[in-house]
DNA sequence: CCTTTTTGTTGTCTATGACAACTTATATCC
DNA sequence: GGATATAAGTTGTCATAGACAACAAAAAGG
C-alpha cells in the first residue's frame, strides 16, 4: 500500500467551497489534534481553546469517543470549586509504526496516538543497509511488534524517516545521503510487504516537525533547523507554522547550503557546503577518537584541554555561524534549532557562535532570533516520524479507515 | 490609521473552532477572490470551481451583489445550446491606492477590485526622497486622485511598496536599501495624513505576489523570484502557495544571498552577496552608458558586438546561475522568475544560464524547475501592492467597513 | 446542610448548504 | 417558424451543526 496523500499540514485548497460537513470535520480535527499535541485536557479547556459552545464540545467529544479515539475520565487533581471537569484523553489503542533508517542501524518504534513511544526496537546493521535489506529488516521488526499487539489495537500506518532526498509525492528515495540508494521506490515496496499504508519523508524534516510540535521549537512558528549527523548535516525549515517542502519535497536540505563559491570565484579560506565545512569527523580526529556517540563526544570535548581541539571547535563554530547568518538572512526565523553534534558545538561556546552569526547577518533579520539547542537523546525523531502516519487521521477523524492490528497477513505468509 | 492586520494569506489559526458563519464567510471570500483573480466568470464556472450547489452560488452571488461588490450582466458571447449563463463581474467602484516609492520617483495608482489599474500618477523626485518628503508627496497625489472619484466609489485603503526591509507587523521601515531611512514609522504617518488604512510591504514580495496571482507565476505554487533593480537585487519566495515572510517580514531578501565567504575585512556593505556580484551598473559601464531604462538596456545589449560587453554579460549570467543553484537547492521551486535586468540577462542567453545552474545544483532539486522571465514593463507591481489593501475585504467580504470616497478630510484641512 | 460556583446535558432555534421540482431562455431540427 | 432538447437559474423543503438558555449535577466553603 502506497499512500500519496502525505502530511501536507495546513495546505488546504482554499478555492473550494465548504459545506456544513467540513465544519464538523474541522472541529473534530481541531479537538483531536489539540489533544494529540498537548496531552489530556479538560473539556473546559477545550471550550476555551476552540471558542465553541459547551454543548458543541460535548457532542464532538461524544463522537470522538464513539470512534474509539478518546476516552473521558474523572479528573484526579481537584481544581477548585464547582463541578469537576471531565478530562479527555487520547486512547493509545490507536498506534503507528515509526521506522528510522540510519547508517548503522534500523530503529522501529510503536507510537501511540497520544504521542507516546510505547516500544522501540533497534537493530544494528553490519554496514549501511541496501534498500532491500532495510525493507526486509523493517518488515520483520514491524511484524514482531505487530503480533504483540492487543486485539483491539488499530494501526494507522507506518512512517519512515530516511536520510537524504525523499520525493514525498511518490515515496521514492532519490539520493539518500549515506545509503547510496538510487531511486528506490521504498514506500511502495515496504507497503506491499506489510500491507499497511507507508509514508516516507526526510529525517531532518521529521525531526524538525517533532521539535516544532513537542520539543524545543514549540513556541515558534518560524524555525531554521540543523542537525549534525555522524556524516553530513541535515536541515529543515518551518515557515509560518508549516514545513518547507518545495515542489517534490526536496526543500530545506540545508546541509547543502553553499558557503564558498564552487568555481571561478575568489575563495578566501575554505570551500564547499556546510556539510563539508563542518564535520563531526574533524572533531573526532582532533580528539584522537574514531567512533563515539554524541554523549561521549560532548564529554570528551568538555574535558579536553588540547589546543588543537579548541582550534577545531572554534573553526567549526565560526563556520557554523557564517552559515547560520546566511540562513537567517533568508528566513528571518524566530529560532534556530541545533541538533546532533551541532548542538554540542553551540553548547560549548554559545557566545562565540552568537558573535560569528552577528558579524555576518543583517541586523534587522537577526534582532529577534534565538539560537537554541534541542534536547539531546530524546524520542522526538520517532514521534515526528509517526506523525506522518497519524496525519490523515488527525485531519479527518470521522472518516478514517484503520488497518486491523491482528490481521497479520505478512507474518502468516512467511 | 495604521492597520496591523496585514496580508497573511492562508494563515489561519487552525486551532480555532469554526461555526456556520465561517462557512458563509469562506464561501463568499472564495467567490470574490476567484473573481478577483480570474476576472468575470459565469455562474456555471463558479459552481464547477467551488463544488457548491447552484442554489448556493445563487444565494452567495446575490449577497455579494447586495454588498455592491459584484454585478451580473448577460453574457455577450453565446456559449452553445441551453439557457445562457449570467456573467458575474467585479465592480470597480471599489478601489485601492497603490504607492510605490523608488529611488527617483513616487508612483501612485488607483486600482479597482477587478485588478485593473484605473489611473497612474508618476512624479519624479530630485533625489532619493526622505521619508517625510515621500509621505507628503504620496499624500498629495492620493488626495488629487481621491477628489476625482465618483461619489459612490468606496476605498479599501492604501498599499505601499518599499524597497528594503519592512516590518510587516507594525509598518516600520527598518532598512530601506536605497532610501537611507531609519526605522521610519511610514505606515502610521501616512495613515494619519490621509485617514485611510495603510499597509506597507517589501516591493519585491509584492511584485512576486502579483506575478503569482496574475502574471508569469500563475501556474506555480513554489516560486523563487529575483528582481534586478537599478541598484541592488530584490527577491521573494512563494512556498506552498504562500509568500515567505519570516518573523517580522524580512524573509526572502534574496539579494543578500551570499556567494562568496565573507572576508574578515569590514567593507562598507556586504561583499560577495548576489547584489554586489551581479550589478546593473557593470552592464551600463561596459556599454559606456550612464542612465538608461531596462527597455533601452536590453536593446543596447542585443545590438552590442563588443567583446567586453559580452564578457560582462557572461560573467553575470554565470554568477546568477550559481546563486540560483544555491536557491534551488534550498527551495526546490517549480519555477524561478527573473524580473528587471535579471530578466534581460536570462533572455540574452537562456542556455548559458541553464548550464551555469546545472553545474552547481543538486540534480533532483533542479529536475523539474523552470527558469522564466517576467513580462517586462507591466503594471504588476502596482497591482500586487493594491492586493495589500484588498486582502481584508477579500478575506471577509461580508463584514468590511469601507472608507468613503468623497469624504476628503485631509484635503479640507489643507 | 445550604449556598456558591462551575460544569455537563437537554431541548429548541437558526442559519446554511443540499436537493429536487419547476421555470426560463437559447439553439437546433424539421 | 414551431417543437424539442439542453443548459441554467429559481424556489421551496429538508437535514444538520452549532448557538443559546434553562436545568441538573457535583464539588467547595461556610
Amino acid at each position: 500500500m502506497l499512500e500519496s496523500d502525505f502530511s501536507q499540514r495546513g495546505v488546504e485548497d482554499t478555492t473550494l467551497g465548504r459545506t456544513r460537513e467540513h465544519v464538523r470535520q474541522h472541529n473534530l480535527s481541531t479537538i483531536l489534534t489539540t489533544l494529540h499535541k498537548e496531552g489530556s485536557l479538560g473539556r473546559n479547556v477545550l471550550t476555551q481553546r476552540t471558542g465553541l459552545n459547551r454543548s458543541t464540545i460535548s457532542s464532538l467529544v461524544a463522537e470522538l469517543e464513539a470512534l474509539g479515539l478518546v476516552e473521558e475520565v474523572a479528573s484526579t487533581a481537584p481544581q477548585g470549586a464547582g463541578r469537576p471537569t471531565l478530562v479527555v484523553s487520547i486512547h493509545d489503542s490507536v498506534v503507528a509504526f515509526a521506522v528510522a533508517i540510519d547508517i548503522d542501524s534500523i530503529v522501529v518504534s510503536l507510537v501511540g496516538l497520544s504521542g507516546r513511544v510505547l516500544k522501540t526496537v533497534r537493530r544494528r546493521t553490519p554496514d549501511a543497509p541496501a534498500a532491500r535489506t532495510a525493507i526486509v529488516m523493517a518488515r520483520n521488526i514491524i511484524n514482531e511488534l505487530r503480533s504483540d499487539l492487543d486485539a483491539g489495537t488499530r494501526i494507522v500506518g507506518v512512517g519512515v524517516a530516511l536520510p537524504g532526498q525523499v520525493s514525498v509525492s511518490d515515496g521514492v528515495v532519490s539520493e539518500p545521503a549515506f545509503l547510496n540508494w538510487k531511486q528506490a521506490p521504498f514506500a511502495q515496496r515496504l507497503g506491499e510487504e506489510i500491507n499497511l499504508p507507508v509514508f516516507v519523508d526526510n529525517d531532518a524534516r521529521l525531526g524538525l516537525l517533532a521539535e516544532h510540535d513537542f520539543g524545543a521549537g514549540k513556541p515558534f512558528s518560524n524555525i531554521v533547523y540543523l542537525v549534525g549527523h555522524a556524516v553530513g548535516i541535515g536541515g529543515g525549515v518551518i515557515e509560518g507554522g508549516r514545513p518547507l517542502r518545495g515542489t517534490r519535497g526536496f526543500a530545506g536540505e540545508l546541509g547543502h547550503f553553499r558557503m564558498s563559491p564552487p568555481v571561478n570565484m575568489p575563495t578566501a579560506g575554505f570551500s564547499g557546503t556546510l556539510s563539508t565545512s563542518v564535520q563531526r569527523d574533524d572533531l573526532l580526529e582532533a580528539l584522537g577518537e574514531t567512533t563515539i556517540d554524541d554523549k561521549k563526544l560532548e564529554k570528551a570535548l568538555l574535558a579536553s584541554s588540547s589546543a588543537r581541539v579548541r582550534r577545531v571547535v572554534e573553526t567549526q563554530i565560526d563556520r557554523l555561524g557564517i552559515a547560520l547568518a546566511g540562513l537567517i538572512n533568508i528566513f528571518n526565523p524566530e529560532a534556530v534549532l541545533l541538533a546532533g553534534f551541532l548542538g554540542i558545538l553551540q553548547a560549548l561556546d554559545p557566545e562565540r557562535l552568537s558573535e560569528s552569526v552577528k558579524a555576518h547577518v543583517l541586523e534587522q533579520s537577526w534582532a529577534q532570533t534565538q539560537i537554541l539547542r534541542t534536547q539531546p537523546g530524546s524520542d522526538l525523531l520517532m514521534i515526528g516520524t509517526s506523525e506522518l502516519a497519524f496525519a490523515q487521521l488527525l485531519r479527518d477523524p470521522g472518516s478514517f479507515a484503520f488497518s486491523r492490528g491482528a490481521n497479520l497477513k505478512a507474518v502468516e505468509s512467511e
